[in-house]
DNA sequence: GTCTATAAATAGATAGAC
DNA sequence: GTCTATCTATTTATAGAC
């Protein structure tokens, strides 16, 4: 888990899975808060997470949470900064890719998605992030989410100098590729107690290759000009 | 404000536009509440919004929250429901109207839009109660949001019968309706800030009707067999 | 690294005067 | 309808023993 979490501790040592602590054995002490806190963020918030929670979830008391992390702000910065971490890293592989720009486009689709189920936490922390108006993104995961949105812009751009897109507002892509799948892999839940109470089956059997690739055509759909 | 809002009181009246308490003057200290309430649970969540600051900002003390409405989970409740009740009703006017198919389409997506703008709370809450799959979302409400998807279904089988739209799973449309709209709405702050560092002017000055064009010709693109 | 105990602030909610 | 005062539980965070 969480193999792209760089950041360091307090007490300056890196605890990811390069540059343990030299000598130590990897317990996972910090691991298992930082699952623990991405579970708790994911479903109550920042405001509305609790420390203490985080602790007994992560099988450990509340003044380790103070000793890996210096507050709790600081370790949801950590959980946030790891997320889009990953995220950028992973779209970055896709734009220096050798492939053609539609399959760019279908790539950047699927690595959205790819990190959404790796990281059931994702979607809901990305989404509550956007709803406080990016409150807890300084100018380092700043960089990340801007790093995202150029990738889509590099490869749009390339289709485009090939002849292959048109020119489009890159954001207005970009909401039409991670909001349709955020809100798939977020509204699970909800979907299967639709179903239960009677909404059509189809609302919850919904395979992921369907919507993956649904929303790959759409993205295609726009950029080669057929809408 | 809120004329939607049918919700009774602790003492049984009526407070919204319909129904006021008789002979009694519309001091509207129960629409404060609702409104400060509103903002309150759209940037901290339910479990993060503070009662206290809630009072502040409606310019009262914290028993009269008590007074007009249970507890903090009835007056969120309040908040959803008056939200999804009032999207319900808007897009059920659009389905029940003489406008063909795809003129349907359009105004669906256009009502969702102006919701979104009408209640600067409604995409932040939508999209924080996803991310808690729902906790809040009891039996009234969920059949309000039944009804939403719903009317699309009505509107596509419609379109279907007509041989003007191809059959398409109803939730993968929604969330290629409701995603990116939404998404468009409350990402505003955090793209002006992106904008600020850096970013292309294009991702900050995205006007609403534009926004709402490119989803309603994906929508129909996608009902339209275009992909 | 891990723990217990606790400080200090804030939470949701209520009682009761006016 | 509106207020002050207050109860109790929970919050983030720290001190200090081991």
């Amino acid at each position: 888990m969480n193999l792209t979490n760089q950041l360091v501790t307090r007490t300056g040592r890196r605890s990811a899975a390069r540059g343990r602590p030299r000598g130590r054995a990897a317990d996972g002490s910090r691991d298992r808060i930082f699952a623990a806190a991405s579970r708790e963020f994911a479903a109550h918030g920042f405001a509305g997470a609790s420390v203490d929670r985080i602790a007994a979830t992560a099988r450990l008391n509340k003044a380790m949470i103070y000793y890996h992390f210096r507050s709790k702000a600081a370790l949801y910065h950590a959980v946030l900064g790891d997320m889009f971490h990953a995220v950028a890293v992973r779209v970055a592989d896709v734009a220096a890719s050798a492939n053609p720009p539609d399959e760019k486009v279908r790539q950047f689709v699927a690595a959205i998605a790819a990190e959404a189920e790796a990281r059931p936490h994702f979607p809901p922390i990305w989404f509550r992030e956007i709803a406080e108006g990016g409150a807890h993104v300084d100018s380092v995961i700043l960089r990340e989410v801007t790093g995202i949105l150029k990738t889509l812009v590099t490869i749009v751009d390339e289709g485009v100098r090939r002849q292959r897109f048109q020119s489009v507002n890159p954001f207005l892509l970009h909401a039409g590729i991670v909001g349709p799948i955020l809100l798939f892999f977020a509204s699970e839940p909800l979907r299967a107690r639709l179903a239960r109470k009677g909404a059509s089956r189809s609302v919850a059997n919904i395979k992921a290759a369907e919507a993956i690739a649904h929303v790959q055509r759409v993205a295609l759909g726009i950029l080669e000009g057929r809408l």
